[in-house]
DNA sequence: CGAATCATTCGGCGCTCACCGAAGTGTGAT
DNA sequence: ATCACACTTCGGTGAGCGCCGAATGATTCG
């Protein structure tokens, strides 16, 4: 608080949204970030191969991302590794992808459609779980009255305690209402899924306990046996969610 | 539920979120986009100035915000008049705008440098306050153990109650801790200001009292003397966030 | 030390798109 | 009816940028 000039008379500073925009505007780059919504580092080449482009293009691409803030780079002996740059980040980018519209996208093998199948089933959104399985949780939640929705997302205090025996410690240190809770559109379902700290607990909790795996590279998630009886017990879930074949949740309910 | 098949074998959906991205990748349709972010609505032609386009450009971007979702649109007449779709866009859009970096551009005249003083001071954000006012108050309610941030923003027992003192019912019917509160990073300052429900409960109060006036097509708030008293007394605030020429919040605190 | 692998730089091609001005369409005022 | 005004359509221009392939640099492995 030295000086009483706000500024110069010469200059003034504006977030630049476009130049923001414009990193996700091509569909390369978008798809190179949506991939590392996995939460996970992935190698210049792997994302090349996903890409299906030039290693040079996604040189090009990589370098834009990291030096625009949206991607961390770490480099290992000759490997680049590039991951999301934090969780406002993949926020931002899991928002703007629920504004987003639909486009259609041609599926070539049946390697590709299982894959795609597997993604709606269950997946990671960054730190938490989405897909069928993320918006029935989310949606079995409210149902028993864990969790409201009312004004926005909060755990009720029956939510609260729910967590509290499943070990998961709750968020804040004193209050319990103090969590974290936010709410994510899936783009595969346009339903809503839990996320925020308390999504990032439960996911974590569900990777400890081994109710789901997941294996690197790659966004889905398994459910184990173990996870089957877990949430059978702990939320009631019905079979068709808990089992990739049976899954089929209409869009835009 | 009635067919097994999740989907033909030719084709599948995916959110475009490089189309969505490329509305805003364009400086142009960026500053239409954050002028709407006042919340109000605004002709074509005074975007075109604003923007200082021509209007049949004008014309082209505001066909492809609104076919893209981005806008809503209202013809009155031989005018056509657009907002913003709804408050999941304003929000997406503040998201970003946070995460966007800041690009220096030139300030012309002292009109325009006491314009964009004001608008650092206290300005609306949508439907809720920003600037260094907004700063202040979610700052001031912090400290003040209204508010708490640890693993994301709520509002407190006794910020619930403090709310309640001030007259604003607070969101849920039945639970003190459902109220929807968010925080945004404002983008003159870098630090947080409150939104979401309780944000905006809070912003339209303070018109509603008189605390703060806002004219049309401009996002500046004014403070009025009702307002200085009202913020003095129920949040000690102090003299320079009420006086625009006092306002000076170090960025990137 | 070579050979193989991963990433980067550079030149060049082609497409997209933001812009404007001029002419056209519809609405409101005289 | 006539004029003014707000917006729209259209054609043309120029700049930006995403892409690749070939050559180079950097790192690891045999």
């Amino acid at each position: 608080m030295n000086r009483p000039e706000v500024d110069h008379e010469s200059a003034a500073e504006t977030p630049d949204l476009a130049a923001l925009a414009s990193l996700l505007a091509d569909r390369t780059r978008a798809a190179i970030c949506i991939a590392l919504l996995d939460g996970g580092a992935w190698s210049a080449g792997e994302l090349a191969e996903y890409a299906a482009v030039a290693p040079s293009t996604t040189t090009e691409h990589l370098n834009l991302l990291v030096a625009g803030g949206l991607l961390a780079e770490e480099r290992q002996g000759r490997r680049r590794y590039v991951r999301l740059a934090g969780p406002d980040t993949a926020e931002a980018l899991e928002n703007l992808a629920g504004l987003a519209p639909y486009r259609q996208v041609p599926v070539r093998s049946l390697a590709e459609a299982n894959h795609r199948r597997a993604l709606h089933h269950a997946r990671t959104c960054y730190d938490h779980i989405a897909g069928a399985l993320g918006v029935a949780i989310a949606e079995t939640m409210t149902e028993r009255g864990l969790l409201v929705r009312d004004y926005g997302p909060a755990l009720t205090r029956a939510g609260a305690s729910w967590l509290g025996d499943l070990g998961i410690p709750d968020a804040g240190p004193s209050a319990a209402h103090r969590a974290h809770v936010r709410t994510c559109l899936d783009w595969t379902v346009r339903r809503q899924h839990l996320s925020g700290a308390v999504g990032a607990a439960l996911c974590r909790h569900a990777l400890d306990q081994k109710w789901i795996t997941k294996a690197p590279t790659t966004r889905i998630i398994t459910v184990t046996e173990i996870g089957r009886a877990a949430f059978r017990r702990h939320l009631g879930l019905a079979e068709d969610v808990l089992t990739p074949s049976l899954t089929l949740l209409p869009p835009r309910a």
